[in-house]
DNA sequence: GCTGCATCTGCACAATTGTGCAGGCGACAA
DNA sequence: TTGTCGCCTGCACAATTGTGCAGATGCAGC
């Protein structure tokens, strides 16, 4: 019913050509409702538009880092231009989704999957892809007060527009004690997503600044306690569950061992993209870049640039 | 240059969320200059809007055309509005663009195209697909006239947009005489081609009214004789140079002799999608159905409902 | 039935986008 | 140098699209 008129008006809009009015006229309603039908279905996304992100300029830059950071293959969405995070965060999940399109288009595929609003982001704009075979794993627990960029929503998200099947991790985030980590690891449920998980042939993680104003902390997941622990053991970032120092290794944190989630050797054993958006993740994600096991970095032009000019 | 303006305006308006003045502050542009630079970038496929086309009207429309035909699939395009037949093609173009950029997604695979105006609007809403293992062949021979709905344009540009192979039929579209059609066919290249085309696991056609005002016609391919003799035959449908009666066999006429091209029997023996646009086409489509060679038919809402009435 | 709450609708107005056209500018030939 | 031809630019104006808001409508609970 509404479903219908929805699609009808954007394709009478956007494939016939009509203005709003004349859609209005055809299908008897008024131009202010086939105004806000389009902007549902365009939320929906029913109706999305994608764009080329190779012009000389960001595959001069795109080349030039990947040599820098000797890795596989690095994506650089053009800038958005505002300072505003969220516009970097749609830029480059539409880059990354454009290339996830083509690698989980089809055939049995397993991809490990992060979370972060610049996954959601990507999840947003993925579309196309109809993979009945396509496996899409969480690679860590999830979140009690979960958004659509906590872990279930990303993971679950990106399996329903593929039309392929979504595994969470059954633990929390967060244990409260190493040993009670180690406990739900311990399960069998747990056991079976993780191996999942460490069969993925791809990973797509974003990384957290580990600062105050990151979404780990403004989400409540993190206490002040292991904040504090946090800045006294040098955390610059922190990837899947896993808190890091500026060298790439694994800070000497207890947070570290009461995170439910795959281990960066597993990690290393896959193809892992590294989603970076906004320049205030650029020391982030020097350091994740560091420990080793990131093939391949899809980020905005601003914070390639800050990559690339940085030391070492 | 422009080519890296035009397309970093174009993310400055459409992720960026900037107004078109906006855009030419930042580039130090004018207003109308980003305003045309806009219009270029969707001209050449920089940016592209997609939409589903899954309302429950046209899926229910659908599925009841799929039994009535006893085919494997159809795809229905929601009615453009207008009666604009270019609209159709748009609309049927988009559709079956979305379902081969799934099929043509990875790994090797021979894809078979013909030619026409609904192929070309396919190959303009074509986009996001990489393979570089993607051979587009072209099942018929070349017209010498050619826009960019000729045999060679429609396939070279599929292959374009996924940095694929073209394979064309290095022959005329229509030989003079049987015997030369003959000799065409014996060429080594054109026996190759034709080898190719032959192996291909999917073919896209679409289908030509035959009439005075069918593409054939007007592109001058087809002179006034060889109409008479298609008017006395019976032919209503033409599809990859083959002439068609009403009841689906090769109509007697010479032209069916004359054009270098895959037969009938071949396309049997592969997976073959009909283009059909508009509902002047959907006598001609119900020939090609006839014929029964046909596994998938992508048409749009009002040529279903034609074909979904129409007897037997 | 009534009340309070939430959602939906269409309007006036504001902003953005699109178009036809006149002038400008460079290329090229005479 | 000059004419002229084609193309590009930006302007006035026209059309379309977007927004805030007041009234309408529906609906659950009393």
């Amino acid at each position: 019913m509404t479903d219908d008129t929805r699609i009808r008006a954007a394709w009478l809009y956007h494939v016939g050509g009509f203005s709003q009015d004349e859609v209005g006229q055809r299908l008897g309603l008024s131009r202010f409702k086939v105004l806000r039908l389009l902007s549902d279905a365009r939320a929906a996304g029913e109706v999305v538009i994608s764009l080329d992100h190779r012009s000389s300029g960001t595959l001069a830059l795109a080349e030039a880092l990947r040599r820098k950071l000797a890795i596989r293959d690095v994506l650089v969405a053009p800038d958005p231009g505002s300072a505003d995070a969220s516009a970097a965060r749609r830029a480059v999940g539409m880059v990354a989704a454009n290339w996830l399109r083509v690698v989980a288009a089809s055939g049995p595929i397993t991809v490990g999957v992060g979370w972060g609003r610049t996954l959601s982001a990507m999840a947003d704009a993925l579309t196309g892809v109809q993979n009945p075979q396509l496996r899409v794993v969480s690679l860590m627990g999830a979140m009690v007060r979960t958004g659509p960029e906590g872990p279930i929503d990303v993971c679950a998200r990106i399996a329903q527009v593929a039309g392929g099947q979504a595994l969470f991790l059954p633990a929390p985030f967060l244990a409260d004690s190493p040993e009670d980590a180690a406990l739900f690891m311990r399960q069998r449920l747990v056991r079976e997503a993780l191996d999942a998980a460490r069969s993925a042939s791809h990973m797509i993680v974003s990384v957290g600044e580990g600062g105050r104003e990151a979404l780990l902390t403004s989400s409540g997941v993190v206490g002040k306690a292991d904040l504090a622990a946090m800045a006294a053991a040098g955390v610059v970032a922190d990837t899947t569950g896993k808190f890091l120092r500026a060298d790439g290794t694994l800070a000497p944190v207890d947070l570290n061992e009461r995170t439910p989630a795959i281990g960066l050797a597993d990690m290393a054993r896959s193809e892992v993209t590294l989603l970076a958006a906004g320049a205030a993740k650029a020391r982030a994600a020097r350091a994740v870049l560091r420990a080793g096991f990131v093939d391949r970095i899809v980020t905005d032009e601003v914070t390639a640039r800050v990559l690339l000019r940085g030391e070492a």
